[in-house]
RNA sequence: CGCGGAGUGGAGCAGUCUGGUAGCUCGUCGGGCUCAUAACCCGAAGGUCAUAGGUUCAAAUCCUGUCUCCGCAACCA
């Protein structure tokens, strides 16, 4: 049987449409889902929109339409741009669904209930024509940051969640399960923040606004979108609090969940004392993953630098869109983006390196030998290194994609293929060609270049699906079995280029950025 | 002294845990080749590894101080 593996991107914030740093998330955990199932596992990967809270109710306000209109818009738009981008999820949630209303209030009456929440008073500095509590932080000059008018302490009635109560416990796991928050400085950010300074219970309901989920028990009460956005990645997969379905039981505790760095806090202390108050277990890795900036900076909508994803894939195509989101962002630090950048690394890797080497290689396959390719088994010094590379790309892809290093199983792949084409200058094919008596060893080196763009072409496709299949179409074959020389003959198609190179001074000719 | 990162040839990074001739990609310069998308291959130049001190036979790597930059800082998703 094949063993499970239940991944999830946190859902998007349905405010407004998702820029490339919020698409880098659901590109990043497609690619890790992509990987695992052509590793044999059985794949759930989910991903949704948060579409509660009172941003939201202010937002569609704002546009005069209700909040139900406002956010089925966003949320389709978020889609829009998933699907754009060729991301594999099974499933796509959303926070207003109402079988995930419905748990949502069996699980805040179950917390109740076992005395977990309990009904307190929020006190806070309070501003009244604006009818918003700020902290002290918020404020600016001491003033209400929406209308600069005085603020005043206010009391109101609000329901408590006891994270107190798992605080001792919460510190003993992160600090014995050294792997669940990744990056380590995130975890160690979280630990000497929040935990060890003492959590104070978290105020789990809001009285403010209306657009969310009542609390059934007392309807004058909203819950804390944050319980309502965590609580999708079990809601969606068949819990509920007196019953569970079989998949649930299958697909919990999540394996991975992928998240931005900035809400590690949330995942990393609420999230789990959320589960245990249910009895459940942790998920096995929450990773918080770095930010994508642009030009160093930032993106933000007041500083006008903000790139979107459907732009970019007009541009330049989905893959190399792709390509650069996962290979440019490394591990554990930010990311940079320019349209130079972006040009650079499409032009020097993507159609020099792969996309090239594809086309020779393809095309001396046809132009020698009529495009069949036939394996001659015999293997000399270069070609039994070349051979070599390939095998160990497994074990190499493998180790960097298991320890969530996108960016440099990506580089081994490039490595092979940069040393496929040091291959072709060191075989000299096209003296071949000009010798018959030379043809065997001719063709067993066309051969090996067939092998070579079809082993790193199958470890792509859980980077650029697209190119990979384009690779394949051009191979002419469909089977996936990655180990070397299992396929003996080549029928080739006509080679087609991958990657168009982009010539810069046109580009920002044409797009004025 | 809030917490966490980072400072390595023109640019972007690896190396620091487990001290021992400073590595990769891009760019520049020179050469080669012609199967291919002005591509590909080879070679060269270029770094006192932020800074001051310490430990050691030996420090980018360990210890201490200083400077600079970035992120987080509690109910805001």
């Amino acid at each position: 049987m094949k063993e499970k593996f239940y991944l999830t991107t946190a859902i998007a914030y349905t405010s407004g449409k998702p820029h490339i740093g919020n698409t880098y998330e659901i590109v990043l955990a497609d690619a890790i889902a992509r990987y695992k199932r052509f590793k044999g596992y059985d794949v759930y990967f989910q991903t949704g929109t948060d579409e509660h809270g009172q941003k939201i109710e202010d937002k569609a306000k704002a546009a005069g339409v209700n909040p139900q209109d406002f956010v089925d818009k966003q949320a389709s738009e978020v889609q829009h741009i998933w699907d754009l981008m060729d991301t594999s999820y099974d499933k796509f949630v959303r926070t207003t669904d109402p079988h995930h209303k419905k748990i949502v209030q069996h699980i805040f009456k179950k917390m109740y209930n076992q005395g977990d929440i309990y009904k307190g008073e929020y006190t806070g500095l309070y501003c009244t024509p604006c009818e918003s509590f700020w902290t002290e932080s918020q404020l600016i000059d001491g003033k209400c940051p929406d209308c600069g008018r005085e603020v005043k302490e206010a009391k109101e009635e609000a329901y408590f969640f006891k994270l107190s109560k798992y605080q001792k416990q919460l510190e003993e796991y992160i600090e014995n399960h050294p792997a669940f928050i990744e990056p380590e400085a995130r975890k160690n950010e979280m630990l000497n923040n929040f935990i060890k300074p003492g959590l104070q219970d978290l105020c789990v309901s809001r009285t403010s606004f209306k657009w969310g989920i009542p609390v059934d028990f007392d309807s004058n009460h909203i819950v804390y979108v944050w319980l309502d956005a965590l609580t999708n990645y079990i809601t969606n997969i068949g819990y509920d609090v007196d019953e569970v379905t079989g998949e649930f039981k299958k697909l919990w505790p999540a394996d991975l969940q992928v998240i931005g760095k900035d809400i590690v806090r949330f995942h990393s202390i609420y999230w789990p004392c959320f589960l245990w108050s249910l009895g459940l277990p942790l998920p096995k890795k929450i990773f918080g993953h770095p930010w994508l900036l642009m030009n160093n900076d930032k993106m933000s909508k007041s500083k006008g630098n903000v790139i979107y994803a459907d732009e970019l894939v007009e541009a330049f195509g989905v893959d190399a869109v792709r390509y650069y989101l996962l290979h440019e962002i490394p591990f554990a630090s930010d990311g940079n983006i320019t349209y130079d950048l972006l040009i650079d690394h499409i032009n020097g890797e993507l159609a020099n390196v792969l996309g090239n080497l594809v086309q020779r290689s393809i095309s001396m396959g046809n132009k020698y030998f009529d495009g069949v390719v036939t394996s001659t088994k015999e293997s000399r010094d270069i070609d039994l290194e070349l051979e070599n590379k390939l095998k160990d790309l497994e074990k190499l892809v493998d180790e960097k994609m298991n320890a969530l290093q996108i960016s440099d199983a990506i580089t081994e792949i490039f490595n092979v293929l940069r040393f496929t084409n040091k291959y072709i200058d060191e075989t000299t094919p096209w003296v071949l060609a000009k010798d018959d008596t030379k043809k065997a060893r001719l063709q067993n080196v066309i051969y090996h270049l067939l092998e070579s763009i079809r082993v790193c072409g199958l470890y792509l496709s859980s980077f650029m699906p697209g190119t990979s299949k384009k690779i394949m179409e051009q191979l002419n074959i469909s089977d996936d079995t990655i180990v070397y020389n299992t396929k003996n003959e080549y029928y080739l198609n006509a080679p087609s280029v991958l990657f168009q190179r982009i010539n810069r001074d046109e580009f920002f000719k044409d797009n004025v950025k």
